[in-house]
DNA sequence: CGCCTGCAAGGTGTATACACTTTGCAGGCG
DNA sequence: CGCCTGCAAAGTGTATACACCTTGCAGGCG
């Protein structure tokens, strides 16, 4: 089950991590199925542990499972992804705001640390620099000391891999690093008003660059759409 | 896994069900074991269906499962339940700002309905008196159109019954229904701000009648404490 | 009497087997 | 030619078997 005090990975931990990477990596992409005894030939092991990997990928919403279906990954319709950034608006707001002025000398040279690597990232739309910039948020999240903030934002930032991947250009540059470096400087010198607008503000581009119409959240669910022109059955 | 749209539960999702409501309704108390091959007796089924049971109960922090070892029920401590408590605050306060002003004549006309249906319970005390107080949140958290956030503070909502079992007495009054009515009050004249103070103020009197001292958080950690002690190995 | 050792019982990790469900396709029928 | 039918292939749901780990206790040893 879930790895506890450093205890050797079970199998299933390490196929779910494995599968969590490659999703995250959009190695593996929306709608991508997952048969159970597909992935348990190709890791070596049987479905027991491929099913406890996906059950807990499916906690995560990375992965759909449907009754007596094959799995596939989790691919989030635009009102979803919505809610995702909605999500993460809230809550790296929250992040912003505790944050602000309380953060030690040491962290705040680990996060400009952090932003000179990104900025010295060779490729800027790589699978690298999208990790790295995911990890700017999880190690900002981090520093509230709430595991479950940090939990709750790491799984939102999973998630919003997969809202790039279907409505974004493969790795378009997911974070303009100048605005992780604008939070940085108004989380460190205290100022917690200007530290929230920058990520909302900084929120606000990444989501207008994975280009979800308004318009797709209303138009999306061609179930109801046809419904409406369908005698009802039952 | 996951009941997906209304077909048929799987064994694993009724002995999740089943197990979870016993934890919340306190049947199953912080620290009882849950042995496998027991609970799948008792339920007639096998290990198989209740691992997954259990897996899934993990992923929403209700049990403990180490590696090898027979699974419990969680007893977060005092630092983890001051991490939920303070969630909650951070994610219900969004709750009451996002609603104020914005819920339908039906909407309020369901939540007084709801708070009328608390305070007609009779016995103050009882299961059902904490059943009905989450279910107020729930709802109210529900009536914010994020699935997410609804799942969120749903998943807080369990976990404070696990403090409540831990800290508190028995089914000590959670929620006083006179404050759920307040919120409602200032949610429905429109009032932002009082609907906020009014929720800050009933999360501040609920965590302190499940009596968390602060001394705990710092006392608690033997194994931290008795390090300082001992030398280092490794 | 107390501590250590080792063993048996309790339990989990994982593979495998089989029944049942879903799906895609081939072939017949209109 | 297109639609429907039915069957085979693919895949999941669940039980069972067995190896291994963990724990508590009994009995020996100091």
């Amino acid at each position: 089950m879930g790895r506890a005090r450093a205890g050797k990975p079970s199998r299933s931990d390490k196929i779910y991590a494995a599968l969590r990477q490659a999703i995250v990596e959009q190695a593996l992409r929306p709608g991508d199925r997952l048969p159970e005894d597909a992935i348990g030939d190709c890791f070596g092991v049987s479905r027991t542990s491929v099913r406890a990997a996906l059950a807990r990928l499916h906690a995560e919403r990375l992965v759909e499972a449907r009754r007596n279906r094959v799995a596939i990954v989790a691919s989030p319709d635009p009102t979803e992804a919505q809610e995702i950034f909605d999500m993460r608006r809230c809550l790296e707001q929250e992040v912003a705001r505790r944050l602000a002025g309380r953060l030690t000398a040491a962290q705040v040279e680990t996060l400009e640390q952090h932003v000179r690597l990104e900025e010295q990232t060779s490729m800027p739309d790589s699978q690298a620099a999208s990790q790295l910039a995911g990890d700017f948020h999880r190690l900002l999240a981090g520093m509230v000391n709430n595991r479950i903030l940090t939990r709750y934002v790491s799984e939102l930032l999973s998630r919003s891999s997969l809202i790039l991947a279907l409505y974004g250009q493969a790795h378009s540059t997911d974070c303009a690093v100048s605005e992780h470096r604008a939070i940085v400087a108004a989380l460190s010198r205290g100022d917690a008003a200007a530290a929230v607008q920058a990520m909302q503000h900084h929120l606000g581009t990444v989501e207008k660059r994975s280009s979800i119409k308004e318009d797709d959240a209303r138009n999306y669910d061609v179930g109801a759409i046809l419904k409406r022109y369908a005698v009802k059955e039952t």
